[in-house]
DNA sequence: ATGGTAGACCCTCTA
């Protein structure tokens, strides 16, 4: 089995120990991480490196920021370190690598808000690059696993109050209708796949804002996904939400996602 | 309509 997380940590050196308490425990394969928010000779390397693991990163200063942590066993090969189709484009959202036999991508999707500033089409740019980058993965037949905070909620039922949601860059329309497209090349997302919706069950989520108590009112979003390729879905055996994170003291406003796959 | 929280950084921006 190969178990690889993900996580948006809202700054690395912030959460440190958060971090590292879970990797040490948890164990992973892969870890792929957003936010890191420092630069990339800041990356703390020496604390993955105590834990058996290494790191490929690309940082940038106080924003973004994204990582590859594999066992030191498991080579970070061939790293794309930029989403093809916008050579303007400086922001550190996107790293991609072959890890274990499989094409792995730690991605942060921008959020988009305000939609009436330059934001919001940056948001849609990137959905439309992303399509394409991932049309040309999909062609090569390997197994991809694109990982990471997409900053889009599917659903309704992936948050807590979808009509508040309405106008949102995570949620509105246009936002969903290019995910979806995305999502329809041949993806499938791993979590929703496993886990479908059911009436009355427990909502899931993976995010739950500082402000306004919404972790203990448990008023969250889904919005960090798996998008895995057909090869990588027949291997597909499980994906978790760990709730755990979320509730330590210092916590990320994200708590991971875990996906198991078959050898 | 506002404020509520967190992190980085040069006090305002991003989320």
């Amino acid at each position: 089995m190969l178990r690889i997380a993900t996580w948006n940590v809202n700054s690395v050196r912030a959460r440190l120990p958060i971090v590292t308490a879970w990797l040490a425990t948890e164990r992973p394969d892969i870890l792929l991480l957003q936010e890191l928010k420092c630069e990339t000779d800041a990356f703390p390397h020496e604390s993955f490196t105590d834990l058996g693991y290494h790191a490929v990163v690309v940082g940038q200063k106080a924003y973004n920021g994204v990582a590859i942590v594999a066992r030191r066993s498991l080579d970070i090969d061939r790293p794309l370190t930029v989403l093809p189709g916008d050579d303007t484009d400086g922001q550190a959202r996107y790293l991609e690598a072959t890890v274990a036999g499989h094409r792995v991508a730690s991605l942060y999707l921008p959020n988009g808000n305000p939609v009436d500033s330059e934001k919001y089409p940056y948001k849609l740019r990137w959905l439309a690059r992303l399509r394409a980058h991932a049309a040309h993965l999909l062609a090569s037949e390997q197994s991809v696993v694109l990982g990471g905070d997409y900053n889009i909620i599917p659903e309704p039922e992936d948050v807590y109050a979808p009509e508040e949601w309405r106008g949102d860059a995570l949620f509105r329309l246009e936002s969903r209708q290019a995910y979806r497209a995305l999502v329809h090349l041949g993806l499938t997302e791993a979590y929703r796949a496993l886990h479908p919706v059911v009436p009355g069950q427990a909502p899931a989520y993976t995010f739950w804002d500082y402000q306004a108590g919404r972790w203990p009112r448990n008023q969250g979003l889904r919005i960090d996904h798996f998008l895995l390729s057909p090869r990588a879905a027949d291997r597909m055996e499980a994906c978790t939400i760990d709730r755990q994170p979320r509730g330590l003291d210092k916590a990320s406003d994200h708590t991971p996602v875990v996906l198991t796959m078959r050898d």
